[in-house]
DNA sequence: AAGCCTTTGAAGTTC
DNA sequence: GAACTTCAAAGGCTT
């Protein structure tokens, strides 16, 4: 698969366009972003503590204490990440490459790839946990988008595009090396499989992880009926696994390798590490077992997820806080203060996962997974009245900006459709992809669409959604989404903050501006805006601005 | 142990 | 076709 180094195809201008590392002025760009993520986080962090007032002294004295076992292991790895940094900043060795983590390349990822499944490792949580950090540390700050070019890795091998094979560390066989082995997005299970030399072997090796296993013989196309292009195997490497394809008559893909996106329900259930790899290798989803024991093909990442996958690291890095929820407040709003041209990125690379899912898994929907999530029900009153919503929700809100400035709240909405892939751009964002759906047309704009889709939803809640026990969930993640920047206060319980508000961006005028490609001064506008609103406090909304 | 929280986007279901 | 719902990641927190 030699074409996975760049063998040509459209994707490679793009991989090339995403590996390339950022010049001076994005390096700036990079710093002052973690200015502001540590403004970003200040904010989040205020709230925390708001939060955490609002709670018993007894409460805070045992939350601490819980949230300092990696503590040791972080300040490390963070000393680590922040020489990484330094050395960026330097501009030596070290550049910062344009997706740090794409696809996928986090290493937790690596070492607990579908730890998820639980095929690889004990406990995919606790696994997960620690190295939350020791992505900084352990990704090479070198390693961009392996998925499309691996020649960034491998310090102790060969680029692969240099030689179409490459020797299997086994055998010493040569072999075309897999897509596992070409990305770290969807790592091995080691479990799962022997051990193969992967790209970051180093890494691994290096934290005494086993390496990847190949199946005797060395890899083979798993799936070599599955037509795929150069963008294709190049995302097949990262992050689909062939597992899910009309399953081999014969048994190539007994390699065992597990995928991000496949999950097994059976695995799940065995969190023990003692799984025989052969039990994977062998047959990922034993015969008899049926429906329910199909393996969980996870639905694609769309542009934001895949945005955050990567940036994830890097903000958890930069603070303390660990918290996804608020961690990913702050890439929600970062997300929304990337420069269109950013998020194009994203969209694209979502749009060819979407492809490369669709392409894998012909027959897979995301019906299949729809409905399987069991949600905890809450007791939310079905019957419960709009007003109710203030009164239900426990948890306040803290007003972090001017009420005037809500309305072009900015960094998170208003700025973010400005910026965001609007229209001719969102052409280059998710170009006409074959069959663009039509979801995939909106895509671009559904930043600006979605606010108001919500906030219609959320009015809708009150009266008549409010009715479905499960949307209780939903709804707060709704409802809140519409406004990133409203951060509730107040523990009691895990009842959703149904804080509720919204931005009032003028839809029209959004629209407009997403129609339009922003002009410079409206692009400098924009970006000063934007300083503005990071260096401004969250914003907050406790009551629907009806 | 399972689900919640939180984000955006895609795609599903419902009306 | 609009509105609404679910799921995708992630990890601390809650139930």
């Amino acid at each position: 698969m030699p074409q996975l180094n760049g063998g040509g195809g459209d994707d490679l201008g793009a991989n090339d366009e995403m590996i390339s590392f950022k010049d001076e002025g994005e390096q700036e760009e990079k710093i002052s972003e973690n200015v502001s993520a540590e403004r970003d986080l200040d904010d989040v962090k205020s709230s925390l503590v708001n939060e955490s007032e609002s709670s018993s002294d007894s409460e805070q004295a045992e939350r601490r204490p819980q949230t300092r076992p990696d503590t040791e292991s972080y300040e490390k790895a963070r000393d680590y990440f922040s020489e990484a940094l330094r050395r960026q900043q330097d501009g030596g060795f070290f550049k910062s490459p344009h997706y740090p983590g794409y696809p996928f390349l986090m290493i937790p990822d690596l070492t607990n790839p579908y730890l998820s499944n639980g095929s690889l490792s004990p406990s995919a949580r606790t696994s997960n946990k620690v190295p939350v950090v020791q992505h900084a540390h352990h990704v090479h700050p070198l390693t961009p988008l392996i998925t499309y070019s691996n020649e960034h890795f491998s310090p102790g091998t060969p680029p692969s595009h240099l030689s179409p094979e490459i020797l299997d560390p086994k055998t010493g066989i040569p072999r075309t090396p897999h897509p596992s082995e070409l990305s770290p997005y969807y790592p091995l299970s080691p479990g799962a499989v022997g051990s193969i030399a992967h790209p970051l072997g180093w890494l691994m090796q290096q934290q005494g992880q086993p390496m990847y296993s190949i199946p005797p013989g060395g890899f083979r196309h798993p799936y070599p009926a599955l037509a795929m292009n150069a963008s294709m195997s190049s995302l097949v490497s990262s992050r689909f696994s062939p597992h899910m394809v009309t399953p081999p008559p014969h048994g190539l893909h007994q390699t065992g390798i597990p995928h991000p996106a496949i999950v097994s329900p059976a695995i799940k259930q065995e969190p023990s590490g003692d799984m025989s790899p052969s039990m994977h290798a062998k047959s990922p989803v034993p015969p008899k077992k049926e429906e329910d024991k199909r393996p969980h093909i996870k639905k694609p990442l769309n542009a934001f997820m895949l945005y955050m996958k990567e940036m994830r690291a890097k903000v958890v890095a930069e603070c303390t806080l660990k918290e996804s929820a608020a961690i990913n407040q702050i890439l929600g709003r970062r997300w929304h203060s990337l420069s269109r041209e950013e998020q194009a990125k994203y969209y694209e690379l979502a749009r060819k996962e979407r492809q490369l899912h669709s392409q894998l898994y012909p027959g897979w929907s995301a019906r299949d997974n729809y409905g399987k999530r069991k949600k905890r029900k809450r007791d939310n009153k079905p019957d419960s009245k709009p007003e109710d919503f203030s009164i239900r929700s426990k948890k306040q809100c803290v007003q972090y900006l001017p009420s005037e400035k809500m309305c072009d709240s900015p960094a998170s909405s208003h700025g973010s459709m400005l910026d965001s892939p609007a229209t001719p751009s969102a052409a280059l964002a998710s170009p006409a992809a074959p069959a663009a759906t039509h979801s995939e047309q909106a895509q671009p704009l559904s930043l600006t669409t979605k606010p108001e889709g919500r906030m219609h939803h959320h009015f809708s809640l009150a009266g008549k959604a409010s009715g479905s026990t499960s949307s209780s969930s939903s709804s707060s993640s709704s409802s809140s989404s519409s406004q990133p920047i409203s951060i509730p206060i107040g523990t009691s319980g895990s009842q959703p903050t149904t804080p509720i508000l919204t931005r009032p961006i003028p839809f029209a005028s959004l629209h407009h501006s997403m129609l339009s490609p922003p002009s410079p001064f409206h692009q400098a506008a924009l970006h000063s805006h934007h300083a503005l609103f990071q260096s401004q406090p969250l914003s907050l909304v406790t009551k629907p601005t009806e």
